[in-house]
RNA sequence: UGGGGUGUCGCCAAGCGGUAAGGCAUUGGACUCUGACUCCAACAUCCGAGGGUUCGAAUCCUUCCACCCCAGCCA
């Protein structure tokens, strides 16, 4: 806003930010660096905007400028205020901040002052073709388009007719405006493109008050000059419009001009982003709704535990290009893991219980132990907990005949239980289908953390005191979507159509309803928790007095390899 | 088959005429009371293909190929 910095040139780290230090360089940029983050409040943001948000308000950032919200709300049949207050939620929880926030149907009444100046100038004329007709005469890829029969309409007619467009003599679809160019452009955006119609509907901000809508291509170029956006950066799609973006601009008569750079999109191998296709998911009721946390919207993100600075670190690391980019989902775990690290609590929790029953430990007798908070910092609190008879392990941390490698539990074999002693595996019950039931070890009263024990052990395994403990619902997630050859296997060998369908993964989520966490922590939803060995959790929003639910964001690494 | 855009390691991505950065993934190994983290090492004789210019090209020219976007009174 006022306060923006005179821009000079930085080092750049891609290719907008080579292009602006360009316009620095060459004096097209005087003053500061001004980007628009342009959302239409049709939806919930997604992953892929995410882009678009450090692009547009990092970038203005680095050059010490500003970048304004701007709901491009020129398009009351497809808008909501409910996206519209969604999305400034959004943009907060990333950490940026807007210069100010403005509405594209705030320029109207400018944007309708600058299309009668055109209509004087002659380089736009109302056009009574239907929109049928309109379609018919654009041509087509390889064959120009034909003039309309009212492209030569006198300056007064288009005058009249254009006001009494606005003042709502006539019926939607009926008469449109549009900008007088060239019918046999190859580019199809230049043949004559509509920059205003009718349009009687009530919207979600300025109710009824406008009879026209000018389109995307009018407004949003005059929007950004108005503004004083230097650089309007956006999406691959409007490659083509740029030269349409720029007629626009010049012809506007305003001083400012802006430069329009495009940029790809991003997109997450096997992640479903489109808009229409999340919508009906929720409708279809095959996720729980826009925040589901497998979905990849911000709210859905944020719910299942991932932290803003993951995210952004994330598209930072992908990269801004102009190539399509399909990222490994494997590189936004990463980036979810490495925030989370640095400060997730350590805690205990078994989630898929079963017994073990320390045999030489007397039944009642509680040992305080100490553990640490935060093991990854210098620095960390403890906390108390109580070793016992009792205890509860992974069932994955239990073989009754063990695979190659193996450092966990089976007969014979010592591992340490985490905090506490290192214990030896002496035998174990059994089902008559087999099925391990409970566990037995005798527990080496020598070798207890923190008392110099030098004794080692391959496995360190984490655990939960059945007496001390609270029962716990966990959710994991797996992604919704497989891959293609297995749903088609899934859908009964039918190739999935692009109708927006999908085939659900079964285990995209998986409840476990009978996990056991540590009883001496309280648990908050600000904090993310590592449930040690099995991953990153956050407490749900499904959690209530009596039933704690947490969201595992992502499970850790695992470097071991069973074999089959 | 018109126009616009893109093609560099499995996935992203630097490189802008001087002889292929980096990240993720992967593979070894060290460390480890998380098989995590961290650390160390390996990982494109080659830049969509062919031809040309040059002492020298992923970078320039040329031909070809592949993929993406555009025919809303949507954005």
């Amino acid at each position: 806003m006022d306060k923006i910095k005179k821009a000079e040139p930085i080092e750049a780290t891609n290719f907008i930010e080579q292009e602006i230090n360009k316009d620095i360089l060459s004096g097209k940029i005087s003053g500061g660096i001004q980007t628009r983050h342009p959302p239409e409040p049709s939806g919930y943001l997604h992953i892929g905007h995410v882009r678009n948000i450090v692009i547009n308000y990092g970038t203005a950032l680095k050059y010490g400028g500003v970048c304004n919200l701007r709901y491009d709300d020129t398009n009351p049949e497809k808008e909501k205020q409910e996206y519209v207050d969604a999305l400034q939620e959004d943009v907060k929880w990333l950490g940026y901040k807007w210069g100010a926030i403005h509405y594209a149907t705030e320029y109207f009444q400018q944007n309708y002052e600058i299309a009668v100046k055109l209509i004087k100038e002659g380089k736009a004329y109302v056009c009574d073709l239907s929109a049928e007709e309109l379609s018919a005469t654009r041509g087509t890829l390889t064959e120009p388009g034909k003039e309309s029969p009212y492209r030569n309409r006198s300056v007064e007619e288009n005058l009249d007719l254009f006001e009494r467009m606005k003042n709502g003599e006539f019926e939607q679809g009926s008469r449109c405006l549009r900008a007088k160019i060239d019918m046999a452009s190859p580019n199809m955006n230049m043949r004559d493109p509509v920059i205003y119609r009718i349009q009687y509907l009530d919207h979600q901000r300025i109710g009824r008050s406008w009879n026209i809508y000018p389109s995307y291509d009018f407004s949003h170029p005059l929007d950004d000059c108005l503004e004083g956006v230097t650089h309007s950066l956006c999406g691959p799609e409007f490659e083509d419009h740029r030269p349409l973006y720029n007629w626009v601009v010049e012809n506007s008569g305003l001083k400012n001009h802006s430069r329009q750079i495009e940029y790809a999109n991003l997109y997450i191998k096997g992640v479903i982003l489109g808009k229409r296709f999340i919508k009906k998911l929720v409708e279809q009721g095959k996720v729980s709704g826009w925040d589901d946390p497998r979905l990849y919207t911000i709210i859905g993100l944020r719910r299942r535990g991932i932290l803003p600075q993951s995210l952004i670190d994330f598209v930072y690391a992908a990269g801004i290009s102009k190539s399509v980019s399909v990222i490994d989902p494997a590189m936004l775990d990463y980036f979810v893991r490495n925030t989370l690290n640095k400060v997730s609590r350590r805690v205990m929790a078994v989630l898929n219980p079963i017994k073990l029953v320390i045999t030489n430990m007397p039944e009642g007798k509680q040992e305080e132990i100490e553990l640490d908070d935060y093991p990854q910092n210098e620095e960390s609190t403890k906390r108390k907990y109580y070793f016992g008879r009792n205890l509860y392990v992974e069932a994955d941390d239990f073989m009754k005949e063990p695979v190659p490698k193996y450092h966990r539990l089976y007969p014979g074999n010592e591992v340490r239980l985490m905090g506490a002693y290192i214990v030896k595996c002496t035998g174990f019950d059994q089902d008559e289908n087999g099925n391990v039931t409970s566990i037995y070890a005798e527990y080496d009263k020598d070798t207890k953390s923190g008392s110099g024990c030098t004794k080692k052990v391959k496995g360190t395994i984490h655990w939960i005191n059945a007496d001390r403990c609270k029962k716990v619902e966990a959710r994991l997630f797996e992604n919704l979507t497989l891959p293609k050859e297995e749903e088609n296997e899934l859908a009964g060998g039918k190739e999935q159509g692009s109708d927006g369908d999908v085939v659900i993964n079964p285990n995209s989520l998986k409840v476990l309803g009978n996990a056991f966490v540590e009883d001496g922590v309280d648990f908050n939803f600000n904090d993310r928790y590592q449930f040690l060995r099995n991953g990153y959790f956050c407490l749900d929003k499904d959690t209530t007095a009596d039933k704690m639910v947490f969201n595992r964001t992502v499970s850790l690494k695992d470097g071991f390899k069973m074999p089959q």
